[in-house]
DNA sequence: TGAGTGTATGATAACACATAATACACTCGC
DNA sequence: GCGAGTGTATTATGTGTTATCATACACTCA
């Protein structure tokens, strides 16, 4: 659990995924939540490089493949920002649910559950937390 | 999707992951349906190896996993078998379920969705499917 | 004993990921 | 225009995972 500061942002970073996607993950994160607004401009490559302690290519990895997602516009000579679309947030989220309740499904029903039967495991899977 | 039959059992596998991985999920996934029963023996290591024209190594490392997790038993000079044991087929089962649910909600959590939103995601998933 | 099992090892290759070093192109304020 | 700060590209190197190929060993059972 190294974690480390970078202006406003704070990052985990760990060696169980490639670091790039652990970036691109948190700073998405960042950005849902509102930590960043929108059209704001976000670290460059060299200054998260610096603060994370990771090379500049491992940045720049992550940082087009944030632009690939329609999440960051970067603008040659002045640096990258967020999207100042709050539409292309929205849609982002609403593909990466997607995603994520496709995979979930299917892994679940391989493993024998039935719609009712995934549903009940999420309820109850909630009691179980709220014990604590 | 390359699709091959050994035996009674179909595997589909492509390069999108590792053989071994996709072996093991195959392969669990035929033990829940029951298309594999109790204590029966599945191929060996060389007859699966040559049946999914892939590398004696590679079945290996598969079974080993499986074994790891408590689905089969192996017995030097004999082959490999499915547990005998209902229960840990049904361990193994409840044991997969926790961890994709766990997942999955982390998740949807990171991206911003309360619980009530993330079932009704499911739900709403349910009748698009419906639908077709 | 021999055929069929699981198991182990070493060499090789391909690929993804990350590092390091260097260089180029663009923008902006001075 | 210059220089500092941007994004971007390239080359070389190293590491770990996955898979292949070949070979060998240990065990079981008819």
């Amino acid at each position: 659990m190294d974690e480390r500061q970078v202006g406003a942002l704070r990052f985990q970073l760990d060696l169980s995924q490639p670091i790039y996607e652990q970036i691109v993950e948190q700073m998405s994160r960042a950005i849902l939540r509102g930590d960043i607004g929108l059209g704001e401009k976000i670290p460059s490559v060299r200054e998260l490089a610096q603060g994370l302690r990771v090379t500049p290519n491992t940045v720049m990895h992550a940082y087009q493949e944030m632009e690939r997602q329609g999440l960051t516009e970067t603008r040659r000579g002045q640096g990258t920002f967020i999207t100042s679309s709050r539409q292309r947030v929205e849609a982002f989220r609403q593909q990466e649910a997607h995603r994520v309740v496709t995979e979930f499904l299917a892994k679940m029903r391989s493993l024998g559950f039935t719609e009712a039967e995934i549903i009940e495991q999420l309820r109850s899977r909630r009691q179980e937390e709220e014990m604590q």
